[in-house]
DNA sequence: ACATTATGTATAGTTTAGTTTACATTTTTG
DNA sequence: CAAAAATGTAAACTAAACTATACATAATGT
């Protein structure tokens, strides 16, 4: 299920931008919450569209919020 | 069909690569050509994964290869 | 203790990304 | 010009992102 290749930091943010909740984050990106829940736990990764809007959210970078794990 | 909220600067890139071919971007990103052609084309946008791939063979962040369009 | 809010999990269904195959058209090269 | 290489297009298929609904649990507050 989940090829693990993207991780992300969107717990971590969420909690320094005034304690954002999911529901928040999911509204202001215009998805839904299990989206928000199931790109936090990895579950899998956004498109690519969507990790524009998360990071716009935040203020940062695609590459500052997701990761991309190399397997060589 | 294409969402077009996407745009990117894949042809310009690949010619400024030694004139990389579509073929040889496909071969260096894990994908077919098809891939590359719909995504250069705008007929739909890449995954993150994909767009991470893509962005490290031309050494360059997401950003600078992809731009989120704003539809407001 | 009770209500409320935030989070975790699951499943079925829709939409979109990506593959495969195939062929047509354009560009490059001998 | 003719051959080869590069690009465009299309349709049927698979895989993955995303939605919708639902319910369960943990934490917070009155």
């Amino acid at each position: 299920m989940g090829k693990d290749a993207i991780s992300n930091h969107i717990r971590n943010l969420r909690f320094h931008h005034n304690e954002m909740t999911q529901q928040q984050l999911a509204d202001k990106a215009g998805v839904t919450r299990q989206t928000i829940v199931a790109i936090e736990k990895g579950n899998y990764s956004p498109s690519l569209e969507l990790a524009f809007r998360i990071a716009r959210v935040f203020g940062k970078s695609i590459e500052e919020v997701f990761q991309y794990d190399d397997k060589q």
